[in-house]
DNA sequence: CTGGGGAAGGGGCCC
DNA sequence: AGGGCCCCTTCCCCA
């Protein structure tokens, strides 16, 4: 009885907005005006709550230009009837807008409906990497009652148990820091259970807050790492198990990352419809635009900097090192990586860490990964030396040194390779192997 | 158990 | 807009 009151009554006052019956308020969005009613906005969003507590009310009551008249259309259809209508197009302004006007539902819908597009959710779980896209994306459409339910049991299904977001969320007032708002939505997000079984999901790392960004305890901040982790154990299982195992996990990985990849360039091709945030809302005081990440609270100035920053959510890593398979989100990064791992350019003794040259620097071959040691050291350890100039990039193949033993990390055995790897890194050349960005779709296998 | 070093990863910003 | 550099933090490994 009180759901079939509730939502008629809900139908009701839908049916006086679509009127424009008693409707006290109006909503300019780029130009185009919204009728509605004063007191659904106010109990449905936290930025109306604070605007419509400011005194008498005005002939309009509010004006954005951060979000586009059909981004506040889904808002309005939503508060008004409950049903959300996202799609891979919307969804990343919608939450955008919903961030800007503090309605936390509607942020879990879509960090929701992103998770299963991602398919991240399914990253972290039991066996690592095991991804495949077919177990979790079911989320398409949640236009439609049944749709919306649906989510609703799908939150209520990850929150197991814990409350949904408490009216007491709206009383913040929006003077409040974004740590306050952002802050109270990661509290709830750490209370999922959900977290301990997939703390990369970006629904986790939803309500990271920008103070907290290196919070250890911030699950937003676990992702990089458990990432790391994910790779080393798996490095560790390569080295017991046949390089045919290490090829079909090779396979699954780049399976999963081509999603990823391709889930990723959705939501990069939506960035233009990631709203700007003016300066009042973040803590900058100058007023200058910026960029809201709709993951977390972190603004940037720049676009192509919020599209950088996204990979930390996303989990795309289109820089794989061809030595070592182990991906990475930033070019430099795998370049430095890559130097420094599989090209030996730290000028230092490895054993005793006194500093070499290129001249007095041996180099010494520990599976793919290469080193210096001083003459001293090569001596006390009795292993040989790789001449320097296998070492030019220009001439190195690194994948190739894959066959050696596939192993990057070490697995704790120390196995001092005598490589005479010239012939080797001179059998296919090209500095573009290092430091191309693969499209995972034509990624060749090794 | 602890501290140091290496490696990785993220942000700011310049070119 | 992308590439690159610098800086910082964090994690992991090892002595």
């Amino acid at each position: 009885i009180t759901v079939a009151h509730q939502t008629n009554l809900l139908k009701q006052l839908n049916q006086q907005r679509r009127q424009e019956l008693f409707c006290d308020c109006s909503v300019l969005v780029e130009g185009q005006l919204f009728r509605a009613h004063r007191n659904v906005l106010f109990a449905s969003s936290g930025y109306f709550r604070m605007l419509l507590s400011q005194g008498p009310p005005p002939s309009v009551n509010a004006t954005f230009d951060a979000f586009s008249p059909e981004t506040f259309t889904v808002i309005l259809d939503f508060i008004y009837s409950g049903q959300l209508d996202l799609s891979s197009h919307n969804v990343i302004e919608v939450m955008s807008a919903a961030s800007y006007l503090q309605m936390n539902n509607v942020i879990s819908y879509c960090k929701n409906f992103i998770k299963s597009s991602l398919d991240i959710s399914a990253k972290d779980e039991d066996s690592d990497r095991c991804l495949s896209l077919s177990e979790t994306c079911s989320f398409t459409s949640a236009a439609g009652e049944e749709s919306s339910e649906q989510q609703q049991q799908q939150q209520q299904q990850q929150q197991q148990g814990s409350v949904s977001p408490p009216p007491a969320l709206w009383t913040r007032d929006n003077s409040r820091s974004q740590s306050g708002f952002m802050g109270k939505d990661a509290d709830q997000e750490v209370s999922l259970s959900s977290i301990k079984t997939n703390p990369n999901s970006p629904a986790n790392e939803l309500g990271a807050d920008v103070d907290d960004y290196h919070d250890p305890h911030d699950p937003l901040y676990t992702l990089p790492r458990s990432e790391r982790r994910r790779s080393r154990g798996g490095t560790k299982r390569k080295a017991s198990n046949s390089i045919r195992a290490n090829q079909q996990e090779d396979l699954e990985i780049q399976d999963a990352s081509t999603q990823k990849a391709e889930k990723a360039e959705e939501l990069y091709a939506s960035l233009p419809q990631i709203v700007g945030v003016i300066g009042h809302f973040n803590k900058d005081p100058n007023p200058s635009m910026r960029f809201k990440c709709p993951f977390c609270t972190h603004t940037v100035k720049r676009k192509a900097d919020l599209k950088r920053h996204l990979r930390c959510h996303t989990g795309e890593r289109p820089y794989p090192c061809q030595a070592c398979n182990k991906r990475f989100t930033r070019l430099e990064h795998l370049r430095s990586h890559f130097e420094t791992i599989h090209q030996a350019r730290k000028l230092v003794c490895r054993k005793c860490k006194c500093q070499v040259t290129e001249e007095t620097g041996h180099v010494v071959c520990e599976g793919t990964r290469r080193y210096r040691m001083c003459a001293v050291c090569i001596q006390e350890v009795g292993c040989d030396s790789i001449p320097m100039d296998g070492l030019d990039p220009a001439s190195d193949e690194p994948a190739l040194l894959l066959g050696v033993d596939g192993e990057e990390e070490g697995d704790g055995k120390r196995t001092w390779m005598v490589t005479d790897d010239d012939d080797e890194l001179a059998e296919d050349s090209g500095a573009d192997l290092i430091i191309q960005q693969v499209d995972d779709s034509d990624e060749e296998l090794q």
